[in-house]
DNA sequence: ATGAAAAGTAAACGTTGTTCAGTAAAAAAG
DNA sequence: CTTTTTTACTGAACAACGTTTACTTTTCAT
């Protein structure tokens, strides 16, 4: 059985190695730049033979993605040492923001490809999406129980926040902001910060934040 | 100078006949179906002369998106006659949501050009896109107008809100709340209207909505 | 060693957006 | 009215894309 285990061994070293090419030209030149003969010319085969170890090049995609999700959940992970579940989260959001704007064809391509949430009956083991997502949902529980809210209220008040996360990350990825918003950093954060105010029940919320402590956190850390 | 105001006047009849044929194909087949061939087909003409009243496909798709812009800009004009502010803020997002979904193909492409924010020097009058966005900052200062808050909030609740719809709207569009969020309109428009309330300093909006008068008001109007 | 199975290649297919030499029509010039 | 020039249009071609396929090479089992 020891042929079959190294042709597995060799399979995946392949897979490997075609994922990582991928990722090289995602970094060097963005989406456009990840074309199957690129990756093949990256890797030192022929087209072809990319088609045996991915079905297609949304397979490799896909992967892609994960990929990405799995930086935002190394992103949670950091977090979790910060004792205030309010901090946690406008840190969590400020912190996906960023990424966003650092990986911005990466981002783009994560929710451009859909149904990444959907667990296919095959996986096992939960896929990095949803477990962002659970994350997500657990900080924003220990947030409410902190101040004696109902639990009842998590699912709307996580959607509530990371659509707007993910609303501000798309339009600044997708340069839509550029002309209205200025200046545009600053705009952003206090947005994400002022809603996460007024839904923690933040009686100051309506200060202007350029006032208010806040101001002094216009940089990440 | 007769001739010169006719050939003028057949050429811009001659962008509309293919700015009509993109539209049709968009509406029957989504985005995949726009190709150049296929407008040039639809217009019974060869396709390179569609180079000749369009630069390129990109400038057809920018006319597209305007248009949906100005979709957005009727609807805005709809709610001009509600009394009620925060009331008509609250519709606002709605309809936005309801837009997104009903042209799914559309809202997509519209925040994906990218950049249409951006005034060129050459167009004097404003672009839809900035005039929505205008117009919602009205609604907004109306809001706060109303509360007595001051108007220096008003570029960052807007944000606020538009982003967060735009989130929505985008994570709809794209399938992605497909798995965790259920029963998803609902949560959807709770979200909305959450963050609406809270913004708005209702001290109330710590009770679920499911119990509240925003569970009437799950379907549009 | 021989035959079967797997891995890899080169070329081709069917798309796509876009360009370009050539042609037909229309306007301007004589 | 004829000639010239400008404009409108076509059809074929180009380059690039993802993907498939017939064929060759390598590898494994008998």
């Amino acid at each position: 059985m020891s042929i079959q285990e190294r042709k597995a061994r060799d399979a995946s070293r392949m897979r490997e190695r075609i994922f990582k090419a991928t990722l090289d030209l995602f970094a060097k030149g963005g989406y456009p730049a990840v074309t199957m003969r690129a990756i093949a010319q990256a890797i030192e085969y022929s087209p072809g033979t990319i088609y045996r170890y991915f079905r297609d090049k949304n397979e490799i995609l896909r992967e892609l993605c994960f990929r990405g999700f799995e930086m935002l959940l190394a992103i949670q992970a950091e977090l979790s040492d910060l004792a205030d579940p309010l901090e946690r989260l406008r840190q969590a959001g400020r912190r996906y923001i960023s990424f966003a704007q650092q990986h911005p064809d990466l981002y783009a391509i994560m929710f451009t490809i859909g149904g990444l949430m959907k667990k296919d009956p095959g996986a096992v083991e939960d896929r990095p999406p949803l477990t962002a997502y659970h994350n997500l949902e657990s900080a924003v529980a220990a947030c409410l129980d902190a101040r004696g809210w109902p639990v009842a209220e998590v699912p709307r008040v996580a959607l509530a926040l990371w659509s707007q996360w993910h609303g501000l990350a798309m339009l600044l990825v997708k340069d839509q902001l550029a002309g209205p918003i200025e200046p545009l950093q600053a705009c952003v954060h206090q947005a994400a910060d002022l809603t996460l105010a007024a839904l923690s029940g933040d009686p100051g919320h309506r200060v202007s934040p350029l006032a208010g402590p806040l101001s002094a956190a216009l940089l990440p850390p």
